[in-house]
DNA sequence: GCGCTATACGAACGTTCGTGCTATTTACGC
DNA sequence: GCGTAAATAGCACGAACGTTCGTATAGCGC
């Protein structure tokens, strides 16, 4: 009996290798800035024999892109969802999506990222980065929803609005730690997070 | 007597228009992907002789970056300041800033998209950037504590938090309004920003 | 009106980009 | 073990990038 990975085709190790390296290069550079020419010196291979993976660079974000949702699912937004409690689920999101993107992504959030390089940008791409964001904010809504019904959040939230919230947070973290490098954004980020908690349960007397 | 723009050299007023001309295109494609050739196309000037002006692409990028300082405190921050009440202040800088990346940039806020673009690319632009971001968290913290002062906020208000909950609105609502195009983007801000308010008041029973 | 200087131009530079083609090597079923 | 197909390398291309250089032109003090 042998590893599935050893009987898989070298072509789809050595891609998913490519892909691996282009996704943490790609938090650092953006999707525009990482260059074929670059990720193939980085893996030690030919330009035109990486190339010949993708057939397009556009092909190429895209998949650096699904690789990217492929880790964030595994790592953030399954475990959270696994979760039975609702509210539990929403700290699940919060703490893992800050993990995720401050300690296994080199660059940061690579969708922050390329959202900003794609949103003048017209093309699959674009298309592709406004569908995942519409399916995060669905995710910490559903998340919310089932807080409200457990009666642990408000019956009035508005779960749309508490997902925009939730999602402003983190962008506000992502830009304190990239950009500002400041020490205290994680604990900036969790007061944020908790008057939102707190503002979303029932008002507690 | 004859107007100052008219005895002002004639190599200024072109610079000028060239910047112009430089920031609203930057918000769109970012300040690297700002190009001397396609800026040259567009002021139907020589590549050359655009160059001339500025001596360097770095040049230009931090002249650009002034360029919309110099708007951005002409129509943001200095009328809120001007106002005598802090709540006011706040209010007014936050109204104020929707209004200038919405209606008066192209493409949105330039600092948040040369922030991303930035935060890896160590250099005399990313230091500008810093540098700015902590002006603003000032202007924008140092509003809340006259508002502190005045009793209209809570005695304990970190202003540090306020400025950076304040921030992260921004920061969803630039990416709500240019990534996913969502109408509401403006009505969720300012819910969010209603909430950030009222937190920071004194209670009210 | 002359002459200096600021301003703009056109061409070319060396690089780097993405992308084709064609050979050569490597892996794997039979 | 051999033959075929997949995988990679090598090389070249056209375009675009920032930048430099020599030259022409326009504006303005005198």
């Amino acid at each position: 009996m042998v590893s599935p990975t050893l009987t898989r085709p070298r072509g789809d190790r050595t891609r998913q290798a490519i892909l691996e390296e282009a996704l943490q290069l790609a938090t650092v550079v953006g999707l525009h800035g990482l260059t074929i020419g670059t990720l193939a010196t980085r893996m030690e291979i030919s330009k035109s024999g990486l190339f010949a993976h993708f057939g397009s660079k556009e092909a190429l974000q895209q998949a650096v892109i699904e690789t990217g949702v492929a880790h964030f699912m595994a790592r953030v937004i399954r475990p959270a969802l696994l979760l039975p409690s609702g509210v539990a689920a929403v700290r699940a999101l919060f703490d893992g999506w800050i993990h995720w993107s401050s300690e296994e992504m080199a660059g940061g959030c690579l969708f922050i990222t390329a959202a900003v390089e794609f949103d003048d940008r017209p093309g699959a791409v674009r298309d592709q980065l406004v569908e995942l964001h519409h399916q995060w904010l669905e995710v910490v809504g559903g998340a919310a929803v089932r807080a409200r019904a457990s009666g642990a959040f408000r019956a009035d939230l508005d779960e749309a609005q508490f997902a925009h919230d939730f999602h402003a947070i983190l962008l506000g973290f992502n830009q304190a730690r990239r950009l500002v490098n400041d020490p205290d954004a994680k604990t900036k980020a969790e007061r944020a997070f908790q008057r939102l908690l707190r503002d979303a349960s029932v008002s507690s007397p």
